[in-house]
DNA sequence: ACAGGCACCAAAAACGTTTACGGAACCGTC
DNA sequence: GACGGTTCCGTAAACGTTTTTGGTGCCTGT
């Protein structure tokens, strides 16, 4: 005999009448009530899940999805634990857990998602990573699984999404560096086809064209989201015949790579190049020269992540009336020593 | 009408059929297998995981279970994504999925243990961070689910785990500066009672009395695992009377803070201080001068992890014949230039 | 023609919960 | 004292699977 089964038993009592009584139902008195407590703390007694799951139709389980293969991600996870405190904190107020579900490289992510969902092991999901077209949304759409993307997207249709302040980043990088007197500005995107690289290039070319300034293909650099790829990207500017003065990045580790290859020519940050970098963290905090860059308060980020889709959830919509969130997350410049002429 | 029913409707057969032609049983022919899967395949069927579990008393899932509040995970840049993927690249060979709980931050790790537990939501449990004395343990014991710990501890019983090698990073790193010269050697460890820390100073200790050094217990620093604790050493470093000339360190950010507090300061790894940092990864790799630090394979470890796990899982033990593991992961040592003198 | 074996499948039980339903006991009111 | 209302609790069905059991039809060998 296990479970709630033997719960009723030790106390003589029915096993409906302690599901009630766990579950806070007003049809039991304040004594039994009281009594099946303290047995099924006694006995540290959890209900199972799976016998719940098929009853209630739910899972009281929010996924977090994450592409272990995107270079973005699989390169800063310092990203993801402070999301996943935020969001914790909101779930927990309703008794639902976070799950983080790591899409293995080599699984095509809709395929994977498609299994989860089939699978039906979480309520609702939140995405990340999101791509200018990405098939996910079109799979949650039809299953009807509430869910909320970090990261729009250019997929059609109306679905909840919050994406940090790209366009900002970019609008408020170049007009930083023009007020700063430079005029060959390049802009480091991303070379696979996530959406934010696509938001961040729209709003740098806006920039340009709105200082006056001629849209030069060139300083249009394409490299993997990675320190590596801030290496490569050194290396493509140092071999430029018209090298830039400064430049824009959009993902925090590139800096890294962009330091070290100037290092090794003999060259500094905010002295020979002027770097604006991207999401301030432990490592750009510690870079000599301090970088350039904007903040945004993880936990906070999680927090309305969670929040945003609960909204979207029936069974909790009534606690966050806030509709379908479609937001742009704002990020604070951190000035540092990496952009000075 | 849903699921495996519907199926079992349209194709005019019945549902148990269905379920062993999808689960590869053999008594079913060939011609309706072949039918079943096609339609369950054109109208996207995955079975619901709640009916299976409830029935085989199992999830088809494992846990990685990942403390947000301890410092040394907060911060870890790139360590559980790597890990991940290979523990993934094992689970699915078995059709098991991976799920990564990450314990709130203001929730004891036990007590959230335990809820997991009680939940049943995943049939063998991966956790890390491994405290001193870590209740989780017995808690994983007493109930019985399989687990592996990344991260041996002191708590009593026998138990599979695999831990970096806290000792000869230790080891080989006084020795490295014993053998360039040096003769005070300080050592960072984390202030928390992470179990890795009590590995490290043992270590140390040993080493240095095989060398015939003293032990000056001012030059064990305790500071938090995180890239401020660091810069905060720096200080310590600094401000001692008796200034050690090399130290070595036991997380990997540490040597982030430590840099700038050394650059504030007018000095220079490798010149004024040796340094022998701790895990190699994309920070330390592009800093300058290039930490000096030990690598691992972050898939590896993540493939011997699910390994091990799976050998002590009765289901899976006779595809992975290992007993039970309790394994020191090797660390290769990279010279950079911090530990020059 | 018949026993026995084989290949295939239908029916039903079981997993651990929640919840709709109904009933027993008690209370107060006319 | 009959009756409606309330409070509490037991009973049983239901959720979607898997798996056991048993049965049907066919084949094969005698």
């Amino acid at each position: 005999m296990k479970g709630i089964r033997r719960l009723a038993q030790d106390l003589n009592i029915s096993i409906g009448t302690v599901s009630r009584a766990l579950n806070g139902r007003t049809d039991v008195s304040e004594d039994t009530r009281r009594r099946v407590l303290e047995a099924a703390a006694a006995m540290g007694y959890v209900p199972n899940q799976a016998g719940r799951s098929l009853r209630q139709g739910n899972t009281n389980a929010i996924g977090f999805m994450i592409e272990l293969g995107a270079d973005i991600n699989s390169n800063s996870d310092t990203f993801f634990m402070g999301v996943f405190d935020g969001v914790q904190s909101v779930l927990t107020r309703h008794h639902l857990d976070l799950v983080a579900l790591p899409c293995p490289a080599d699984e095509d992510p809709s395929a994977y998602l498609q299994r989860m969902i089939g699978r039906r092991l979480v309520d609702g999901l939140i995405i990340s990573a999101t791509h200018r077209k990405d098939a996910r949304i079109d799979l949650l759409t039809k299953a009807r699984i509430p869910f909320i993307a970090l990261g729009r997207s250019m997929t059609p249709g109306d679905y909840p999404w919050i994406d940090l302040d790209f366009d900002g980043v970019a609008r408020r990088g170049i007009d930083r560096l023009v007020a700063a007197g430079h005029s060959r500005i390049a802009a480091a995107v991303p070379s696979n086809d996530i959406n934010l690289g696509f938001v961040f290039l729209d709003s740098y070319k806006a920039a340009l064209k709105r200082h006056g300034l001629p849209l030069d293909p060139s300083l249009i650099i394409r490299v993997p989201s990675s320190e590596v790829g801030g290496y490569q990207l050194g290396h493509d500017l140092l071999t430029m015949k018209d090298r830039p003065t400064a430049i824009i990045l959009n993902y925090e580790l590139l800096a890294l790579g962009l330091y070290r290859q100037l290092a090794e020519a003999g060259l500094q940050a905010g002295r020979d190049l002027a770097i604006i970098g991207f999401r301030d963290n432990p490592v750009s905090r510690f870079m000599s020269p301090r970088l350039t860059c904007f903040r945004l308060s993880l936990r906070d980020l999680g927090v309305a992540l969670g929040e945003s889709l609960l909204a979207s959830m029936p069974a909790y919509a009534d606690a966050y009336p806030l509709g379908m969130v479609q937001r742009v997350w704002p990020m604070e410049l951190i000035p540092g020593e990496s952009d000075l002429v």
